[in-house]
DNA sequence: TGGCATATACTCATCCGGAGAAAAACAAAT
DNA sequence: ATTTGTTTTTCTCCGGATGAGTATATGCCA
């Protein structure tokens, strides 16, 4: 396509913004919702709204009382046939995942929502939740086994193995839309429609897709905490270490390995003392952190690395 | 915002697919272009599209004749202001990068440049490019220093150290578009308006923020070739391991080392050799090589990992 | 005082990545 | 035929990060 023709759209468009908006409190993601917890909050761009990030802050700031200091954006996609109207419509949603914390006042609509209450096979972290042997495995190699064709089914095998740790693979915690689109497409959630099976009891459903997008959202926080010193945003100013690690094995919905989880943090030096103990924790007393402010800039890009030659 | 606000809009709004296309050719890395090479292809959205992505393919087979095997959102972004009519108007900007190869006809209105064109200090492969030194650096300077507050002035030259990576710190091959944004920022780029200096020679400029979107596309790019064997979609179905170290060098912008590189490849069990020759390499015959196909979904991900807890 | 629970420190083996040396296999020049 | 050059290919070495497990410190409470 080339230019000139990109004025000549006439169709019925809207854009809406939805929000995957993020706390972490004692060991519970949540997530902000709407309509009894049956939604993402959403709402369409405005005409005074200076961008897309703009929109999203000023209508999060009206709803949460906060401002969550990091946004960003999860994905766009478009739909037809939304509209209830006779006119053909389209409608561009956009999606953000936004770290907050729980504080700050909500609106009478929406509430804090633990996200593992829709998701609940993402959550392993004190044991492996029942119902992915109960209910996602059987379900998974029901739909495996439905297909006819040899080589499709051993491609569905193998996209279910990797997707959930079967067949001697590990768990990988961060591939929770692809988990979510597996289930989908297997028919194992009440989104998918008539076929979806509403009997199945995996974690509450959504409306429309953003079950999907929560899965989404999930997703790129358990990535980018790997590389990016993003805890930051859920945390209090003053923690203990082992408050750190439960809100990020809350993300990542695994336990960790505490000494190493400790040497982890020091030697990126994300963290220092303060010298205050705190001593309500049932054990012995536990140092005070705050993070170190210039790790924000340092650290914003680490990454993975290339056999680089230097000089 | 609450549900139910969802289909108020009713501003005019028009939604533009924006594509990077990539291709790499011996050691070029290259990018279709439209209005002789002033502006990235872009088109409409059509009502005939079922989705974003499918739109997007549907117009790229247009152009290139080639479908590409690799296609991923990049960004999406709203201006105001952007038409001529007199009626308030919105454009939704949704770019994509997609990979694919050379071959295949283009419309006469379209070609394949060197994205090196455009952002020249992004290539380090031989050397590091001389305009960094003379151009870039004394330019980001007079930017950091003509800042008053002196907290700003150090926020900045801290900014500048790790995208430009000054100050005894490595140079960053992923922070494309930090790097883009600051030299935007520090009105060396004519695209940054009136204020930007169209004297210096800072790579070829674009339409509207067409050099951003590239910019972003590379370095979405660059971070992905790392984890993800993307790599594929960009060789030729039989290939020698310097061919596919030099596509990764042309990316990455900078030179790798070969027996690591080549430890690298062998470990992830990306290719397999045909058991062929290749004789005209100029020195000892090199061995040909084709990927493995399994490896696509095997190592569709791996990501970094988390001290979690086993047992 | 003796558990109990948590916090913190230390050890050890292994793997991976950065860096460089060197051998192997051909072509072209002498 | 020998030398030189170029590229491919194989090894080695080393330090640091990582996985896994054990041990010690320090409070509270019974």
């Amino acid at each position: 396509m080339t230019k000139g023709h990109t004025d000549s759209i006439s169709q019925s468009v809207s854009v809406e913004l939805i929000a995957v908006l993020v706390a972490v409190t004692n060991g519970q993601p949540k997530v902000i919702t709407v309509s009894s917890g049956d939604a993402l909050p959403a709402g369409p761009l405005e005409e005074s709204h200076k961008s897309l990030q703009a929109g999203l802050r000023a209508w999060v700031a009206d709803q949460t009382g906060r401002r969550p200091g990091f946004v960003e954006q999860l994905y766009t996609f478009a739909d037809r046939d939304r509209g209830h109207s006779e006119k053909y419509t389209r409608q561009i949603s956009i999606s953000y995942l936004g770290l907050t914390g729980e504080d700050g006042p909500l609106l009478a609509s929406t509430s804090w929502r633990g996200w593992y209450g829709y998701l609940p096979w993402e959550d392993r972290r004190d044991t492996v939740p029942a119902l992915l042997k109960d209910i996602v495995e059987p379900g998974v190699q029901r739909w495996v086994i439905a297909t006819k064709d040899a080589s499709a089914r051993q491609a569905r095998r193998e996209r279910a193995a990797i997707a959930f740790g079967l067949d001697g693979r590990n768990w990988n915690e961060d591939l929770v839309l692809q988990r979510y689109e597996l289930l989908f497409e297997a028919g194992l959630l009440p989104e998918a429609g008539p076929a979806g099976r509403r009997s199945l009891r995996l974690g509450s459903p959504m409306e429309a897709d953003h079950r999907r997008i929560l899965a989404t959202g999930i997703a790129r926080l358990r990535a980018k905490i790997k590389y990016n010193p993003v805890v930051f945003e859920l945390m209090p100013p003053i923690f203990t270490l082992q408050q750190l690690q439960q809100c990020v094995e809350a993300i990542a919905g695994a336990n960790l390995h505490t000494p190493n989880f400790r040497r982890l943090i020091e030697q990126q030096q994300l963290v220092e003392a303060t010298g205050a103990m705190v001593a309500d924790t049932g054990g012995r007393p536990a140092r005070a952190y705050r993070f170190r402010a210039e790790v924000k800039e340092e650290r914003a890009a680490v990454g993975a690395r290339l056999p680089i030659a230097r000089a």
